[in-house]
DNA sequence: CACATCACTGAAATCGTTGTCAGAGAATGA
DNA sequence: TCATTCTCTGACAACGATTTCAGTGATGTG
């Protein structure tokens, strides 16, 4: 509860002498102001310090959901490093909420010095009126329709689609299911583009029944799977779009006794802690995930101090590659039984 | 950027009206200010909010580590809570760090109205000065060694190491290794306590090789489990203390070709999204995560208004079950090998 | 010795908001 | 009609820090 002016009044000087004691500057009575701070158990009010100076030194994170893997070790990346510049993290979930993620940057706008975003759908308009009120943004996993004018650490989200399709492709798979993501976020959209292309590149054919686009949630993977497993002719394969979605799927196909691979392959984008150790070990897509936080958080701090590089986006496109292990195989003759 | 004093200008009023009228009081020009506040998209700075009120409306959430998903349903279940009441969530990560956790608290002491924390030992000193300094502290999962004039909400580790050690007891098992967390945290300590404490009241003698001390992360489980393996006598089952113990084990395991549960049962403390997946799936002490955050926060919220609950501590301990799955079985007729 | 230079100092203004206070009109009652 | 309440108003002073500005005294130079 110390002011600087008590510190000020203890030590016998002025508190303009303590402010400059604190921020570096050389000053007579050092040791006398020591004294009083440590006395005193001095902590300056961050609040003060804000106003005056227009920095809160603190960051806005906004992610659909924390409780994702993936957002957890991207939010523990930019951590580290905003740790190390002295700025604090102010955490928010949109829970893949357009509406929601608007009132959260809206409410931040005033109290943050910059924003790291995963923006839950293509076509939000807040971040550009954040951007035009000079506060800058950093796109991570995700992009707006229109996003190339924002810094943006991503992944090339078609040609993990692509990967996983030619996986499939050349197990010798035809009859391929994918459980897209929400169709207005840009890994929703891309990766399943990305599927497309190199499935039908390769002449094969997706009927509707086998394209299907979920929330990248696990419970609507759950029903679209036992959906997919009660068609007449059910796939060999399914490509789901994260992590969520793949574990949704296995989940389904535990339930309903589908031997993985044997009868059904499954794989998935993003890898899981246990993903080794699940039955069968997943073969997945993956990518960096705390790196990917690490560089946003850099990219941030560079608009901050770095004037000359102010006007130029700066997008990060990281490597993507495919985790094989044992969920994934030829198909097998005997295809699933089809449930009612 | 558009302040008070430009709506006031705006709309023809005093800034002190404005202010009226954004906190809800009545007005005379109500339509004229709310007219200026969207035309100029007026946001209050919550620093000279916050600096003139002295309430921030910002909780600091020290954890040991957001990728724990523990923790991560533990801060969201926060969050859940406090965007509806109107406050912002400040996460850092101690790191199991007693001297980061130190530095954290002490750089939001002046910037929030409140802390819940996760301590990374039971010895820190820093909640006592926070509480004296008039900043309401709730522990969650872990407790001080004299925490009991804190908020708290915890569950009955004592119990779980209990629950875990009876339940590999009544399967027949007798050399029954244990490996437990930091022994400086409450629950690491009261884990392996309860366990200790069953196993003897059974008869049972745990050797000191069989009683490991780890830290609460995957790597040192995983060395500690092969360091199992490796005895002349390994034991017949394992007794993991948290999530992250538990894939560490369950790593090694694989890693060496054992047989769960044939050879070696494994019952680990937390379940994981992925424990019905495993291989095989996991036997766990469970307990609620995003409920102790959801709790957690009420507790908090409460401190803030409710002025005749001031003085008594308010306690939660939350219930703890055992999931079966399929990682424990009696204990086979072929014991695994010992590897060098 | 006079004067310029230097290193440091405190008073005061400021950041944007809220709360106090005295006062201005309007509404009520006698 | 006048007095009394009542509701709403703006001026102004905070909150706690930083920064500018005009010193003040000590040191260096010719």
């Amino acid at each position: 509860m110390a002011t600087i002016h008590d510190v000020a009044a203890r030590a016998g000087v002025s508190p303009a002498t303590v402010s400059r004691f604190l921020r570096g500057q050389r000053v007579r009575s050092a040791e006398a102001v020591q004294a009083a701070v440590d006395e005193l158990g001095f902590l300056p009010n961050i609040a003060a310090q804000s106003l005056k100076s227009g920095r809160t030194r603190t960051i806005g994170v906004v992610v659909p959901d924390i409780t994702n893997p993936y957002f957890a070790a991207v939010v523990k990346g930019m951590e580290s490093v905003s740790r190390d510049h002295g700025y604090r993290l102010l955490l928010a979930n949109s829970d893949e909420s357009g509406a929601r993620e608007a009132d959260l940057l809206a409410d931040m706008a005033r109290q943050v010095d910059g924003i790291i975003l995963a923006p839950a759908t293509e076509h939000e308009q807040t971040p550009l009126q954040l951007r035009d009120s000079g506060i800058p943004v950093v796109f991570i996993d995700r992009d707006l329709a229109d996003g190339e004018s924002f810094d943006a650490v991503l992944v090339d989200n078609r040609a993990g689609g692509r990967l996983a399709a030619e996986h499939l492709l050349a197990l010798g798979h035809t009859r391929i299911a994918m459980i897209s993501g929400g169709q207005e976020s840009t890994p929703g959209r891309y990766r399943r583009d990305g599927f497309l292309e190199a499935v039908s590149a390769a002449g094969v054919e997706i009927p509707p029944e086998l394209d299907l686009i979920g929330d990248f949630r696990e419970e609507r993977a759950y029903q679209l799977t036992l959906s997919l497993l009660s068609l007449a002719a059910p796939p060999t394969a399914i490509f789901t779009a994260n992590n969520l979605t793949t574990l949704g799927a296995l989940k389904a196909l535990h339930d309903m006794r589908v031997d993985v691979p044997g009868q059904i392959s499954l794989i998935g984008f993003d890898d899981l802690d246990t993903g080794p150790l699940l039955r069968p070990p997943l073969t997945v897509v993956d990518r960096p995930m705390t790196e990917q936080g690490v560089l946003a958080m850099r990219l941030l701090l560079h608009r901050f101090d770095d004037s000359q590089t102010r006007d130029l986006p700066r997008r990060i496109v990281m490597d993507i590659k495919i985790v094989e292990r044992a969920s994934t195989a030829p198909p097998g003759p005997q295809s699933p039984e089809p449930h009612r």
